[in-house]
DNA sequence: GTGCACAATGGGAGCGCTCCCATCCCGGGA
DNA sequence: TCCCGGGATGGGAGCGCTCCCATTGTGCAC
């Protein structure tokens, strides 16, 4: 019994196969097959399979199709990051969506994967299941064995925000390095010489690319770095907790890997009657919504996660549709937003 | 190919099939499938046909099983909410969290899927692809296509956080209008008269049932609520402006329908200058972790959404192993947690 | 008029599995 | 000794689809 199909008509009208479509339109299953999937059929049979289609309530079955064909149309996305990550972190937020239309877009189903197995499990799963086509990856981390094992697999894979040391990988991401030393010539520029950096989550990739790339704008500017860095978390408890422990090493800028941490250190400078940016100045990176509303609105490096999303799903399908396809390597441009976290509102420090 | 093998031995290592790993352990296919499924087989041979497995690295095909079987061993779990409340909101972070973990521990697998596409199609791909088992539903509104047509199909479906009218859908929710009505009398019993309420999203199940409980509490105590509601959305931006409004109308408690909104009502009685609870009192609804540290801490009423996933998963399992099953109906409890926002620091208004 | 290219269609094999039924073999009761 | 019950196993059909190949029908050049 096909599902979802109420109807209490006179007549086996329960069709579930294409033989039973075929059956009504008159012809034969391999043209009904034909005209589902794209091969050369007349158009006066083409109307009569869809009308029947339609009449039917006809729908492939998903499991049949992939069996007799080895492809699914189903894409997994796997997002295998710390739940309290995931849900509060707009970014995965923009990129599923991103990822979701340019799917929904081309038809292909999307499959999530979140981190309720351990990594060994999920890509066993994974992999075993022979379900997807393809695959969107974000993972972040420096070493990781599901990201290492999906990549080495044979399955087209995509990678999201994670530039793999693999030469054979797919990415999309943005360059974390530059953009970091960007804003710190931004902060540097401004006549500041105390500039501190509250990090991401260690050992993450993003995380160490924007630490890389504000020292190494620092060291260009001649500036020391010693005590200057406070490990963060992207979260912004750990944004309150660094700005105290910047304050304390007396800092009169401090750039944060993330705008959420952002928020939480103008809390503590708030608290602590440090005046921003008079005193200290603050920048975040990610352009979250509530940037520009902050008080003062923070100066930010703004990244389109929806565009990255996008941008992974296209990769995936050019490695779809050409076996012989190069690894694709996308980079995404990022854009300093300059407000008045940094620069006061009359232009002054 | 099968994916994922590596070996590169001196022998055809790279089984992929049923008929595969009966050869080399030198049984019968079916007999293969009755180790993996349980059926009645010989210690002996099972523990070859395991070696054999273990091996060869063999992984059953998914569409084959569900093809042949009818079953997937997948479930669906359908989010279909608007973006931005599903990445601010917690409580869906809780509920995946519970769903998954339920799920994976019976060795079900788990697809997502979110409001990307028309609740149409949505209802008609998940519905057409024939790929679950069954369903979990998280959908708030009152008038759902998409619920409604889920609900109506043969597939097996459990809906978290809506109580449907239809007497036959299975569901898992709290008791929102008891919750509601619970947190207005506490306020009331604090000597407060003018309650205001800032209400969810207008149009949804537990908004509409929050604002039900929270009339009654008051009417019951012989309280006028005109002028004294204003609409929100759960987001923090509408508890400010919900805030701005019941101030002018003049009140001396809030209650919040989520915490998130009374973050944000915080903050306008903040600006405005007004004393909580000394002034004006409190409370929110989830008990976020936010909750406890925020300042004055907030009174709120707790419900565990990781439970909530978890009962429905298993109510889900329930309905799946007992086609008979009748309808899963689960009221979990929730608790009110009262802190300063409510009651002041010496137990003082 | 004949032959041929090519578009439109039908038919069959087979994807990897489950499930039912037939078969085999064993031991025990008559 | 023969027969029978029952556990262990093998074999075959079939799930609904795709894909290849064979067949048919058409229009066109010769």
């Amino acid at each position: 019994m096909a599902p979802g199909i109420g109807h209490e008509e006179g007549w086996p009208q329960v069709v579930g196969t294409l033989d039973d479509v075929a059956a009504a339109s008159g012809v034969s299953r391999s043209t009904v097959s034909r005209v589902i999937n794209g091969g050369s059929v007349s158009e006066a049979t083409r109307h009569r399979d869809l009308a029947a289609m339609g009449e039917t309530g006809y729908s492939p079955n998903l499991a049949a199709r992939t069996l007799a064909s080895g492809r699914s149309g189903v894409v997994g996305v796997v997002i295998h990051v710390p739940p309290d990550l995931l849900f509060q972190d707009i970014f995965f937020s923009g990129l599923f969506h991103g990822i979701a239309e340019a799917l929904a877009q081309r038809g292909a189903g999307m499959m999530l994967w979140l981190a309720n197995l351990s990594k060994e499990q999920t890509l066993e799963r994974i992999l075993g299941m022979r379900l997807f086509d393809g695959l969107i990856v974000t993972a972040d981390m420096l070493d990781d064995p599901l990201v290492d094992g999906l990549v080495r697999s044979s399955l087209p894979t995509v990678l999201v925000g994670h530039r793999h040391r693999d030469r054979s990988a797919s990415y999309v991401d943005i360059d974390n390095e530059r953009a970091a030393e960007q804003i710190t010539d931004h902060l540097i520029s401004l006549g500041r010489r105390r500039v501190g950096h509250i990090t991401g989550r260690r050992g993450g990739v993003s995380a160490e690319e924007r630490l890389t790339g504000y020292r190494r704008a620092m060291k260009r500017a001649g500036l020391a770095t010693d005590g200057l860095v406070a490990d963060g978390d992207y979260l912004a408890r750990s944004g309150e907790a660094g700005a105290e422990t910047l304050l304390a090493a007396g800092v009169d800028a401090i750039f944060c890997a993330s705008d959420t941490m952002a928020f939480g250190a103008m809390r503590t400078l708030e608290r602590r009657g440090v005046r921003v940016p008079d005193d200290v100045a603050v920048a975040g990176f990610d352009d979250l919504p509530q940037a520009a509303e902050a008080s003062p609105p923070l100066t930010t490096m703004r990244q389109d996660t929806g565009r990255l999303g996008i941008e992974a799903a296209h990769a995936l399908f050019r490695l779809l549709n050409d076996k012989e396809a190069a690894p694709q390597r996308v980079i995404l441009p990022t854009e300093l937003i300059i407000r008045q976290s940094t620069v006061g509102p009359l232009g002054q420090p």
